[in-house]
This record gives structure tokens, sequence and C-alpha cells, in this order.
DNA sequence: GTGCGCAGCCTAATGACATTAGGCGCAGTG
DNA sequence: CACTGCGCCTAATGTCATTAGGCTGCGCAC
């Protein structure tokens, strides 16, 4: 078994190389041409390929996008569980950590904000696949706002409406400003007082 | 003077009839098919008309969706402007007026919704007039809140951050449900707390 | 009333796009 | 050394927005 792998496993290492390659080149052309100018032929070009070629390993242009989608969850994901594992210990310490996270992480990169939200692409729709990673991340949200303290299932919702509103804002309307990001702390204390949190110190 | 005005208006009313005709058939487009499934085509099949007749019309598909997001907001604007002229002496019940007219206004329409926060469409950048009614909306929003007694200016960039963010997130992850709007008068008190509005009664 | 001009529509053509079909070369295996 | 299949290619299709150029009928001056 394991000695079959290095065989099989070369073409299948390239393969995915390949496949990871192409993701890259999505990725870089979106972020300098948006998503209205990512088009096969600019991705292929950056890999080095023409167009068609690249059906060679996505079924489809909306495969690449779905790719992207899943990536870029599974990436807040992995940022997220991180921070679980090193959360303080004061609930407001602990939420405004989690927020500023969240807020930095989709205000860093304004096209992968507007995948993940599902507001950019012509007629995305995930698939069940790649929407896992979201599932994940919201789970590990409730997860997250429990242990801080917020127990009501309105809790979450307020918050995601809340971070959301915040970093669409930010995005929109003072792109590598901080004209919202300076509202985070207070935007935070304002949810802390309406779920009854204790204050600190 | 008068004199000119029948005969002159009638080419120019009709002018004026085919364009609004051509708007109207856009909407009804974007509606049924999303803002990917917005074609020349299909507007100008709707109208009667073929694709090209169009640009007798509009100078380009861009003009026309400008169009549409210059009327969207004035449209806002004029029910803003319904809603000033009534609104309550309690700033926390208008307070909550205004926000369950704006939510309401735009989750009603999701496709609108998205056009206005120029989340949607390609390319789209909207054109120095049709961004005015926006620009004079915000400006009402201000006095609004102004009356309402916030008088912060961080208490408008935090409204529109709530406000945008339940909307958003009731259109992407409740269409037609009422999850989000459920959370309305919640957020709008957890607002008012923060600007420390008095409790009414 | 006769012809002129133009407004408002048309068809045809162009170039970008995603996608499909079919071919070619080169790796590895018998 | 022939064989097979993988990974790339070119060519072709159909949809899109947009441009060019032509036809037609109505309003106006003579």
């Amino acid at each position: 078994m394991t000695l079959e792998d290095p065989k099989l496993d070369w073409t299948a290492r390239r393969r995915q190389a390949t496949r990871r390659e192409i993701l890259d080149a999505a990725w870089e052309t979106a972020r300098t041409d948006g998503w209205e100018g990512l088009t096969l032929r600019r991705v292929a070009e950056r890999v080095g390929m023409r167009a068609p070629s690249l059906y060679s390993h996505y079924a489809s242009k909306a495969a690449i996008v779905d790719a992207m989608f899943g990536a870029a969850w599974q990436e807040l994901d992995d940022e997220m569980a991180q921070l679980e594992s090193e959360l303080p210990d004061d609930p407001r310490a602990a939420l405004l950590l989690v927020a500023r996270s969240a807020f930095g992480f989709f205000t860093s990169e304004p096209v992968r904000h507007t995948l993940m939200n599902l507001i950019a692409v012509p007629g995305f729709v995930p698939s069940e696949e790649s929407y896992a990673p979201s599932v994940r991340n919201l789970d590990r949200l409730r997860r997250l706002l429990t242990r801080c303290g917020i127990t009501e299932a309105a809790g979450v919702d307020l918050w995601t409406a809340l971070i959301g509103g915040l970093t669409s804002q930010q995005i929109a309307n003072d792109p590598g400003g901080d004209r919202w990001a300076r509202l985070v702390p207070r935007a935070v204390a304002m949810y802390a007082d309406q779920f009854g949190l204790p204050r600190s110190v």
C-alpha cells in the first residue's frame, strides 16, 4: 500500500499542485481585476496555459470560484480555531478579540470578503462541500460566544449582523481607512451591555 | 413659449415614456433573472424591441443600471422624507420607526438592495448624478438621528452598520423570513442605550 | 401637396466570454 | 518497440455588449 504511494502519488501530486497553482492564479487575478475581471483567459495566462486547458483541472469556472469560496472560509476557520485556543478569560476582552480578528480578516482582503458573503460573483451558489467550512465556522462562533457568556440564540444572529455590518461599511465606504474599525470596541461594548456581560475591572 | 410646449413636448414625452418603459422592463428582468440574468436582449424583448435599439435611449447597459441605482435611492429618499414629516416625539419610538422603515424597504426587494449597496452588479460604479440621491439620503439620516438625540458623528456610522448588517443577514440567510427582522427592536434598543437615550415611559 | 430630414427602429458584424470537441505529443508500461 | 492515456493544444459554438449602417414613416418648409 505504502509501496504504491510514491508512484501513484507522483501524478496525483502533480495534479494537485497544478490545481493549487490555478487557484492561486485565480486569486491573483480577482485581486487585480475584481470578480468581473476574473476570466479563464487571464487565469490561464498566469499559469502559462490556454483557457480551455483549465478544464482538465476544474469542471468549470464556477468550480474554481467554488474552490476559492471553500478555501476562504477554511482560512477563517483556521484563524478562529487558533483564536479559540488562546481566548482570554475576561468575556469582554474575549469578545473584542473575536470581533477584531473577524473584522481584520474580512477587511484585509475586500475581494475575499465579497466572495465569502456571496455578495459579488455573478450567479454563484456554493456547493455543499464548499459550504461546509462556513457552517463549521458558524458553529465555532456559537461556541465562542457561549464561552463568552452569550447563551441566547439571538446572540449569534445579532453578532453576525453587527460585525458583518461594520466590515461591509468599512470596505464599501472607507476602503483602506479605519472609520468603522474605530467603532469596533464601542460596538462590542454595546453588544456586551445588551447581553448583560459583567463589566471588566 | 407655452405655445411651443405641446409640440416639442410630444416627442420629448414619448421619449421619456420609452425610457421609463425600458427601466421598468429592466427591473422586471432583474427581479426575475437576477443581476447576472439582466441582458439587453431580455430587456429589449420585454419592451418589444431588439437589443441594439435600446442604445437609442440609453448609452449603454451601464447607463441603464445607473438609472436604476439612482431611482432606487430616490425611492428610499422619498419614503424617508415622508417619514421625517411624521416622526413621533419619543426618540426611541422614532428610532425604531426609522429602522423598521429602512429594514422593510431593503428586505422587501432583495435585488434592489444588492444594487443600492453596490453589492451585486459586475463592475458597476454609479455616476455622480445617480449617486446624489444616496448622499441626500445620508444627510437626511444624519438629520433624523440628530432629532432623535444622536449627536455624535459616530452615531450615523454605527447606525448604518447596524441596520445594514441586519438587512444583509436577513436577505442572505433567511430570505422571506423574519429571523433578523425580529431582532430589529432589540438592536435599536441596544443602540439607544449606547447613546444614552432616555427610556420611554 | 411634394420632397427633405431626422427619429426610431432594424439587421449585420465585431470582439470578449465560457464551454465543447477533437487532435497531438510524450510519459510510462507491456 | 508498439500502446495507452494524460495534459496540453487549436478550432468551433453560442451568448454577451456594442458599433455601423440602412430603412421607414412622420413633421415641417416650400
